[in-house]
DNA sequence: TATAGTTTGCGTCAATTTGACGCTAACCCC
DNA sequence: GGGGTTAGCGTCAAATTGACGCAAACTATA
């Protein structure tokens, strides 16, 4: 028998928890069928007609959360025989999952309804099937490529400065940067642009504004960065 | 419709070419139907049972090559719509594919035959399907994997000089290593363990033996490491 | 038994990178 | 115009990396 074949995605943003500070967030959706009734689950779903897996991936988290992603990309292939269900049926479910960023502006834009739900990534409850362990790999990979990659510009806007940008990273690993070192290295990077104006407003020294560069792709992904799959 | 369902593999051997130098080569059956009828393609088959993904790529390039990997992992999931038929053809396949590496000594065992042939991994002909672009990303992974990682020890035996070691860095990353500098880095990493034992015989000055830390697996692939899938 | 030839294994040195820190410039607010 | 705050740049020491040289260990051969 054929198993079946679904998409799942991990969506990250940058949202402000409970206690009002930025978090690391995924939006989740509550199970309303068995099995794991109840409890929340990664938005996904079914491949249909001839979309390739991006766009199953793409269109499964637009309709289920409403949101478009910055950037998304291939996490890995889940089919564990006893991964889906219960040990009595003869369900069995690959799961092939995506990882995605999106904005802070986007996410604040997504469905939040009883059934979609934002939760802090590294503070979940007990999720449906194996995806405490999905998202578990998922913030480990979105944590290894933030430091030799450009990922973190998909939590952004078009212009940022220098601070919002090391924001960025300091949530995403968790600990704080050193500013001098960060400008260093990301200025040595060539990853970003200044655009020439800067960020009036506060009570300071008015900030430079960048973008990133556009020749550059987000992430180094091999042969794979120029196809769609 | 569901799509066919499939898991490929892309297994590097260090083997001697025709010109008789050490060389990066895969395995690769010949297509006995169409589509691509004639043409080399990857190693694979369907997932049967209820056996994971892991066991179904172990399984399927043991019954095609009877080959059994020192390492396997899995590369990337394939499912563009117009990759597996031409275009008329309603038949689509989704394909696991991983990657694998074995030794020498496990290479010359494998079965060659009129439909089982090693070729050298970057100079392939015209694959089947879209296998080009998967074995440049395999390719590609391994080389970036290779500087991060143990992944080169399974191209190796239990134990091994320094100079076999590096020799398997030179071939996989295609550019000599300066011995001083190497022998400094790995033995820095704390990836090998000396045997206490040399290797004589040579008309020079015998070189230690080493064997790889077994406490650390060969390649840190996050939470993924504990659990098979 | 001595000597040539090869490779191991260790050390050195300079160049580059990285982490830590401090000072000054630019701006808003009062 | 002064106080408060952050941006932006420079410096310095420590750690890492690349390039290279040389003595020790061994075999083969004369």
């Amino acid at each position: 028998m054929q198993p079946q074949l679904a998409v799942s995605t991990v969506i990250f943003a940058l949202r402000a928890d409970e206690s009002g500070k930025k978090t690391l967030m995924i939006p989740l959706v509550k199970r309303i069928r068995e099995p794991h009734l109840g409890k929340w689950a990664l938005p996904g779903g079914p491949i249909v007609g001839s979309e390739s897996l991006d766009d199953a991936a793409a269109r499964n988290l637009q309709a289920t959360t409403g949101l478009t992603p910055r950037y998304l990309e291939q996490l890995y292939s889940f089919g564990n025989p006893d991964r889906s269900a219960s040990a009595g049926s003869a369900e069995r479910v690959i799961s092939i999952v995506y990882w995605a960023l999106v904005g802070a502006d986007e996410a604040d834009l997504a469905i939040e309804s009883e059934n979609v739900h934002w939760l802090a990534a590294d503070d979940l409850p007990e999720l449906a099937f194996d995806h405490n362990l999905i998202v578990e790999y998922a913030l480990w990979r979105l944590r290894a490529k933030v430091n030799y990659s450009r990922v973190a510009h998909g939590f952004l806007g078009e212009e940022f400065t220098l601070a919002e940008l090391r924001e960025v990273y300091e949530i995403v690993l968790g600990r704080p940067l050193d500013k001098g070192n960060f400008r260093r290295s990301v200025e040595a990077s060539g990853a970003i642009v200044p655009t020439g104006k800067v960020q009036a407003g506060g009570s300071h020294r008015p900030p430079a504004l960048y973008t990133y560069d556009k020749t550059r792709s987000l992430a180094d992904r091999g042969p794979l960065n120029k196809t769609s799959h």
